[in-house]
Order: C-alpha cells, then structure tokens, then sequence
RNA sequence: GCGCUCGUAGCUCAGCUGGAUAGAGCAUCGGACUUCGAAUCCGAGGGUCGGGAGUUCGAAUCUCUCCGAGCGCGCCA
C-alpha cells in the first residue's frame, strides 16, 4: 500500500483474521473441470469454424436434468448464425470434435441443438481427489487475477451504535470481499467515516450535555435536536475524567473541536467492538474530515474538474416532487454529471459555501483512483439508490473513465418480535442495536440468515424465530452437514480398526481412496456438485453475489443428508460405514471428507462456523 | 411528475448473466427411527413467472408499455 499520499490520512488496522490474503494461483491451464471442457469446446469449435469466432457466449454448464449427460454447451446454437450453418448441423461437427477428447465418454445432439457431454466415470473421483489434494485451498479461483478492488462498505455514521441495518451491508460486504479475495482479486476493505458534516456537531453537543452531567449538573431532558441516547454517558464520564471542569469554562467554538473528536473516536470504537463481534473487520479505515483538513482535497477535486469543463456556475431547475417553500433560485457551484447518464447536475457547494457531502464523497472516490483502484464497489442502503447515478458519473469523471464503481444496495431489514414490528430510530435513541440482535441468536445466526437471500430483497428478520433456532433457519441445516461429517469420522474411528482420530492423518488415509469403488447415482451426484463449487465461486464473484455462496452450500447440505438416509435399513449397503469392507468405507468415507472440506471452505467466505458437533 | 429497486406455488425465497419439462423451504396430506445424530429423509398436491407487446432457433431472464409495492428526488449524510 505503498501508493498512499502522505496527505491522505487514514488508519491502518492490522487484520486479526484467521482467513489467507494470499493468492495461490494455480498457474497455466483452466482451474477447473467446466473451465476445462469450455476450453475443449473451444478448440472444437476453432478446429470446425477457424480462428476468428465470437467464442464469449458460449457456456459449459450442468444441464438441467441429469440424464442429459454431465455438461452441456449452447455452441452450435450461440456459433450458427455467425457461421451460417443450420445449429444441428454445426452441433454434428462439433459432436464428432468433443468425441476425441481424452476425457469424454459420449457425445449427443439434441433439441435444437444442444451437444451433451458425458464424461468417463474417472472424472467424478478425479474431481473428488482434487478436493481432498488442496483441501482448504478448493475453489480458489484465478479470475481475478491478482487485481485490486476496492470494497467499501459499513461506512456508519459515528453517531451512535450500529442497528440491524447496518449489520446486514456488514455482512454482505465482508462476505463479497471474502468471495472476491477467494475468487483471486487482491481486495482492499474499507470504511468511510462521515465525521465531518453536522451531524457530528451534533453528537458533539450531545456529548458535551453528557459531560456537564458527568460533573454533577442536572441537564433534565435532552433538548430537541441532540441525540438522547444513553451510549454517550461514558463519553461524558471520559470528558470529565481527562479534562476536568476545563471545557465548562470555554466556548462552544473551543470545546466543540475537542469533544467532537473524542466523542467521534469513541463511537468508533463501539462500532469497531459491534463489527468484530460479527467478525467484521477492514483493512482502511478513510476519515472524510481528512479530506479537507490540512490540504483542501475537495476544493483540488473541484478545481481540477473545473479545468476540464466537468465543474460550472449554473442554475438548477426546481425540484419537481418536493416542497417548493423553501426553493431559492441562485446560481451553483454544479458537477456535470449529466455529461454521464445522471439526470440533474449536481450542487457541490451549500449555500453557506461549505462542500456537499457529494463533493466530498467526489474527492473520497477520487483518492481510491489515485491509490491504484479501477474496480470499486460501495455497499450502502436502499434509501441511498438515488445517488447511484451521480457517484458513477463522478468516478468516471476523477478517472478519465479508467475505473468503473458498482454499487450494492443492501435492502431494508425489518426487525420483527412475535411478527410485530419493532420501530428503529436512532434520533430517539430507542432502537435494537446490532449487538444486541448478535448477542441473542449469535453472529452465525445473524450472518447467514442474511445472506441467504439476494442483497436487494427486502429482508424481514423476525427475532422471535431467529432466537428459536427452529430447523426453519437454514444455518443450521448446512452445519448439521458439516457436523454429521465429523460425526462419521467419529464413528469410524470406533468401527474401523486404525483409522486415524487426528484429522491431518486422517487426511493422508482418505487421498489414498479407491474413489473408483463409487459408483452410486448418489454418490456421483455428491461428486458432481463438489467439481462445481469453483465453477460457482466464480460466477458468485463476478456477479457481486455472495447469496449463491449461502445457497450452494444448503444444496450440498441437502444431497448429503440424503445420501445419509438412503442408507438406511432397506439399503443397508448405502451405509458410509461398511464394516466387512474397508476399502469401500474407506472410499465413502473421502466423499465425506470432500463434503466437509467444502461446507468449512463456503461457511469460512460467509463468515459462519463450521461446528464439528451440534450439541 | 421523474429516477432507482422489486413483483415467481397459500407464505418466505432460489432460478447458475438468454437454454431443454420453472425449483427449494414453510404450511397441508401420506410415509420412514433395533441407522454412522430423525435438528434428518422419501412421496403427493399446489404456477397464465403482475398484464400486454416486441427482439430470436429459444425469454422468468433482454427492450418497450401499462398495473402494483418500497425507496429517493438543491443547500441531510
């Protein structure tokens, strides 16, 4: 990080995570099996139609239903036009390409024009070995190529503590920069503290009634306006303890700045205790005060794009939808963002001649642009979306269009008790915090349970249900998966003379597996879908979508559980455990191990854990 | 009035960036515990993917247009 202005002041945290930064890629070749065969039909399709086709919209994929082979691919279909042959016909070609691949067993043309693939039976337990070889490491993909990219998310106000809201863009930003880290991007996680507009005089004037309370005057009610709630008592006390009756003595103009920092540095670290209790955490911690204290970056932001015609005098059309009372036409300090697809031009200036948030958050983005970022992502909540199109045009514009920002609404949470609705107000000071809700039902409740859905859903989070822990919150379906695992590991250790209790050791007995000896159709299936977890870190990763992860994960639970039970007493022979028959044991017993590896792996990028039992 | 995000089974939600017969959970009904954990599994019923039009080999997915919901709409952050 050395690309960081001297100017700039931001605070390093080191990272307490458990979780590698590390990028290990996997070099030369495709990563995985459906990155494998895309390459082969590649080939195919430059052997029949030559170099210079448009081979992006062709996919490898797993085809609906299963009978129609273990892949299939759109080429013909996606190819024909451009080749100007009919797609069955183009199929056929292709087809007879695929069948000399080493690792396809059987080719076939259908519908209109899909190839489906079969592969040889080797290939399952090859996949499965390939688990087991790099264990935690499964699924780190390369697609990012060792790119940055910035993720901002949390970005709190200092006021006060974090309510559920907050901890669902927590979550979800953690996780897709988990995702992101895993899928080979070099990811920078961010926090932008708003500790420079009113509001925190505001918590600066409440901290201060505070104060004079801590020394033994009776303030009576909070006045109207200031922030009543009780999480600024300790600030007072603090007030009172280090400075003593000093700051009663001077003006609001001299205290303000002093109470106002220390005020602000506590509230950050209540945030920073209520983010890490979800195991939140960030590698960048930008103040925006510092972005005009000391050197003025706004005001070098706006001159520069004033330079380029970006920033003009101008008037501004009234407001259609608002009240029209207060309206006062006058000529603005304006940003052109229209000039890229906003629809109004944008004040950078109040009328008392101070910046705008948005003049400030032009000149925050354009400092990311400066410390190497192209690829930015912000996390904020749905009542921010109007403000999407304007931080976008002003990236492109501090960028010269070089970098490219996408933004993530997380939608409302609405926090129910017993299906009622339970009001959130930060003003009254009357509100479940985050750390309450955590402290309840515990981070890995409250992690998954949000993530299991898409971030722009609204997300009703009942309190009620989440406490009963009922078998109707998922997490607990996918860590009974992994418990289970462990379970039969137990077991085994029991049943089956020498089999290791230490898990490295067990480790190096299941790579030796004859994974050849599985050959049920459950046991395949289980196959198939581990040799898609790469297929779908990527896809999760691209598409900024961590809840594929959270979703995956319940799927694989689910073929797990039902392996399980298919062994039951009419098919005894199903069972994990074969006590006459080691080597199958042994066999099964690697299918569970891959099962488990990659439940930790996808519980590990959601931040939940991955409990060996459930008592 | 404009913009953004949505609308999929009775309810809560997926749907792999345009693929084949739209899938889960809950709820309802019917089954499976002398099993390595039944916190589990198996089966059944349940759909005009909000309505309509368009784009093409092919649409829940892309475009347009209505209907409905939530959020936002100088000088708050």
């Amino acid at each position: 990080m050395t690309g960081l202005g001297a100017k700039i002041v931001v605070i390093l945290t080191p990272r307490t995570m458990t979780g590698t930064r590390s990028l290990i890629m996997t070099s030369g070749s495709a990563s995985h099996l459906f990155a494998t065969m895309l390459a082969s039909v590649h080939t195919a399709a430059g052997a029949v139609l030559g170099g210079s086709a448009d081979l992006s919209r062709v996919v490898v994929e797993p085809p609906r239903d299963p009978t129609h082979g273990d892949m299939a691919t759109n080429a013909a279909m996606v190819l024909a036009k451009d080749a100007g042959k009919k797609p069955r016909e183009l199929a056929d070609a292709l087809a007879e390409a695929l069948r000399a691949d080493a690792l396809v067993e059987k080719v076939d043309v259908a519908g209109p024009g899909f190839i489906n693939l079969t592969l040889k039976a080797h290939v399952w337990g090859d996949a499965l070995r390939a688990v087991l070889a790099t264990g935690n490491e499964y699924g780190r993909g390369t697609i990012g190529a060792g790119q940055k990219v910035n993720v901002e998310y949390v970005s709190a106000n200092p006021t006060g503590p974090m309510h559920v809201g907050h901890g669902r863009g927590a979550v979800f930003g953690d996780a897709l920069a988990s995702l992101l880290d895993f899928a080979g991007f070099d990811v920078t996680r961010e926090y932008y503290i708003n500790d420079a507009g009113a509001q925190v005089d505001v918590l600066a004037r409440s901290a201060y009634l505070r104060y004079r309370e801590a020394l033994g005057e009776d303030i009576g009610a909070i006045p109207e306006g200031l922030y009543p709630g009780d999480y600024l008592v300790p600030v007072g006390k603090k007030l009172a303890e280090e400075q003593g009756d000093k700051l009663r003595a001077m003006s609001e103009a001299e205290w303000l700045p002093l109470v106002r920092a220390k005020a602000i540095a506590m509230m950050m670290d209540m945030i920073r205790e209520d983010l890490a209790q979800l195991n939140v955490h960030h590698d960048v911690f930008f103040s925006e005060r510092s972005l005009i204290e000391g050197a003025d970056q706004v005001g070098g932001t706006i001159a520069t794009l004033r330079k380029s015609g970006e920033v003009y005098e101008g008037r501004l059309p009234p407001p259609k939808g608002g009240n029209l009372e207060d309206w006062e036409d006058r000529e603005q300090t304006l940003f052109r963002s229209t000039a890229f697809g906003d629809d109004v031009d944008r004040p950078l200036l109040k009328s008392d001649g101070s910046y705008t948030y948005f003049a400030s958050d032009i000149a925050y983005h354009k400092s990311k642009y400066d410390r190497g970022f192209t690829d930015m992502i912000d996390v904020w909540g749905a009542d921010h979306g109007g403000y999407i199109k304007r931080m976008q045009a002003a990236v492109k514009a501090v960028s010269g269009g070089k970098a490219a920002l996408d933004v993530k609404l997380v939608q409302l949470v609405r926090l129910l008790r017993n299906g009622e609705p339970v009001k959130m107000s930060k003003r009254s000071g009357d509100f479940v915090t985050l750390r309450e809700v955590v402290d309840e039902v515990g981070r890995s409740a409250v992690r998954f349970d949000m993530l299991y859905r898409k971030n722009d859903a609204v997300l009703d989070f009942d309190l009620t249900k989440v406490i009963e822990q009922s078998r109707e919150n998922p997490v607990f379906y996918v860590q009974y998966g992994h418990a289970r695992g462990h379970s039969i590991f137990r077991t085994a250790q029991n049943e089956i003379a020498g089999f290791p209790t230490d898990a490295a050791a067990r480790l190096e007995r299941l790579k030796n597996a004859k994974v050849e000896l599985l050959t049920d159709e459950g046991e395949f299936s289980i196959m198939r879908k581990l040799a898609l977890y790469p297929r779908m870190i990527e896809a999760a990763a691209t598409a900024h979508e961590p809840h594929r992860v959270a979703f995956y994960l319940y799927e694989l639970a689910s073929e797990f559980h039902s392996q399980w039970s298919r062994g039951g007493k009419e098919s005894p022979h199903l069972r994990f455990i074969i006590q006459n028959d080691p080597e199958k044991t042994v066999a099964r017993l690697a299918l569970v191990q891959g099962i488990v590896t990659v439940l930790a792996s996808g519980l590990a990028l959601l931040g939940v854990d991955a409990p060996e039992e459930m008592r």
